[in-house]
DNA sequence: GAATTACGCAACGACGCTGTAGCGTAACGG
DNA sequence: CCGTTACGCTACAGCGTCGTTGCGTAATTC
């Protein structure tokens, strides 16, 4: 009949959290402090999402960290692009307090499992697509699992992102690559 | 002068922590469960320990996570091995809320994160060494640097952990040793 | 055996956080 | 232009947790 929920505050209540989220995961996230930065009261916020569960999760569905599989014609060349491409999202926001604090909520709460598990579907699919499509070009050996080659690859950078808190530069990334390209590859 | 801090008071605390840590992670540890289940009350254990994160830590530093480092004269052996031992301690206690656990407070308190680091160390320098013996025995190819290679190994079965929450089958584990070895290994 | 002090118990205060109530104001739809 | 309802504000209730207080009891040291 009258008024309708203003898209304005929403938006701005969704900026407010991704920012927080992006500084230092969800723990950093809290409806005062939401309030605060968006300039939204709190009352309002109760009024576009049910509880902070909701504002949480809602944000962190339009968090993309999609990074994509390009095709430079040569695993080589695809694994370094991928590398630098996550290396640029690192540095864009603190994806270690992310996955860290989405992981430890994911121990408690289903909802944030599934969250879990589309990140962690947004960073393996590219690198099954390259694996495929190396593969097709004959570059993989044929007796390789493609789910444990994925494991194979993504987990040096994992442990060194997560268990270190380093992101590998460029020439270790480079000394990285060559030993996942031996496993891989076939000898030549 | 007169009554000392009792022992058993303490280690029943203690035990009672661990416990509850091997059941689910610090977060699992609020002081009042740890007192219930002890039957120690709260206020002796305010006695033994300045705080619940004094309790907690002094706890983690008693947990032992060591998967020592076999020697079987192949490096497919010590790691098969080691992987072997890996999955009991993961069957005996949940090692991987744990280390999220430690993860997520370590984002916050630099105390867990010198936990993290230690339980860090203890899965790291048992790789250390038998990789140290295999490049002694020719095993490794001459130029692969020792922290690569142990990022390597050890990537896949955390990622396989912490981002999957399965833990390899004899099977799978034996696929990812493979392709180590094609990676590490002089080509024969 | 006496002095000392840890122990157990129950209750309570403090803190950070979530979520709500009441009310005046202003924006939007009909 | 009028009714409806979102909005902002302040204050507050609720909850889970930590940490404390006061007191009677019992253990341990000298």
């Amino acid at each position: 009949m009258a008024r309708p929920l203003s898209d304005t505050a929403r938006r701005a209540l969704i900026d407010a959290t991704l920012t927080l989220i992006a500084e230092g995961g969800p723990d950093r996230v809290t409806v005062d402090e939401v309030a605060r930065r968006s300039g939204v009261a709190k009352t309002t916020l109760y009024r576009h999402f049910d509880s902070s569960a909701d504002l949480l999760l809602t944000a962190l569905a339009s968090l993309r960290s999609d990074i994509g599989a390009p095709d430079t014609g040569s695993l080589r060349g695809d694994l370094t692009e991928m590398i630098q491409r996550f290396r640029h999202l690192a540095n864009t926001m603190s994806l270690r307090d992310i996955m860290i604090g989405v992981l430890n909520r994911s121990l408690k709460d289903d909802e944030f499992s599934s969250v879990h598990q589309r990140l962690r579907d947004e960073r393996t699919n590219p690198i099954r697509e390259v694996l495929t499509r190396a593969a097709e070009r004959g570059e993989l050996r044929t007796d390789v699992n493609i789910d444990t080659a994925i494991a194979l690859v993504e987990g040096p950078f994992i442990v060194r992102q997560m268990m270190d808190d380093v992101i590998p530069d460029p020439d270790e990334a480079d000394a990285i690559v060559d030993l996942i390209l031996h496993a891989l590859c076939t000898p030549r």
